[in-house]
DNA sequence: GTCGGTGCAAATGCTTTGCATTGAT
DNA sequence: ATCAATGCAAAGCATTTGCACCGAC
């Protein structure tokens, strides 16, 4: 299979593959569409992704690994992963989307450091509960959220 | 002047006009920049907007007013107005770049309900609270942040 | 066999840039 | 007078779309 071995979330992965296909090709039945190769994958190349990528990374990545699939299909599949809950959209700058799996993680948050750029990812289940409590004020149910932080080093 | 009386904001504007061009010239002076009549108008309508705004839909209503600017010119000053403090950029999607007046405001946040599109801003000094711990934990000075939840109608 | 999917290239829409002219200092 | 700012139109980029052909069901 495709993954690097490099990386060291493969046990991870693997655990994970089967049934996020089988989860993928749900959504897809339950909406009308179809499975194709290309949906494969694209799904199989989120998988092996850790942390924020973007659709035109993938793409030459997936280009560079001689997984020949048009942009356009990228931006198509992307969306509809996005819709199955298996991926989400984070919107860091105006210059163009990131986009992480998510599908049976905890939700994550950025910490922007503004003089490095560098981007750190952080959990905090106080930040849930706040997250509740605010909705609840205003009559709403949490689907989601998306924070960011940005700070510079300590003086 | 230029402000819409039905707007509940005036007092507050007017109280806050003249500092913010001060502020503003005193920003473009130590960049070695210069105050035209072009950033005194943009900064005037930046002003009297409440909430999020975007850069196309300022032009427009400018050119409504009769106030001409390019759109280049638009674009050139809300970046000067980010960098100066007065305005910040807020990423709700990919589509566009929202901005909004935060020059001695509180830091705002965001409630997407997802159903209508509708954006709610609140404020939550226990996200501030919450914000400095996370940074503490990671040795950051905490310098801004985004926070946008999305939501659903409570059933 | 029926739709939906794909690749391609063209289109879109926000944002930026090059350049000649104008204007603030 | 100098040097940055402006307007315009063109360029850039990420993302989307139209269309003819292909492939999953």
């Amino acid at each position: 299979m495709s993954h690097d071995p490099t990386q060291t979330a493969d046990s991870e992965a693997d655990t994970i593959v089967a049934p996020l296909c089988a989860i993928f090709r749900r959504f897809l039945k339950r909406h009308g569409l179809k499975f194709t190769s290309e949906r494969a994958m694209i799904l199989d190349a989120v998988l092996e992704k850790e942390g924020l990528f973007e659709a035109e990374q993938l793409l030459y990545e997936m280009r560079q690994a001689d997984h020949r699939v048009s942009k356009a299909t990228i931006y198509r599949t992307l969306k509809h992963l996005v819709e199955a809950g298996i991926i989400r959209e984070v919107f860091l700058d105006s210059k163009q989307a990131h986009y992480q799996m998510t599908y049976g993680r905890k939700p994550m948050d950025y910490l922007v450091n503004t003089e490095t750029d560098e981007v750190k990812e952080f959990y905090s289940p106080e930040l849930i509960e706040l997250r509740q409590k605010i909705c609840d004020q205003h009559g709403l149910d949490p689907m989601g959220h998306r924070m960011v932080i940005y700070g510079i080093k300590k003086a």
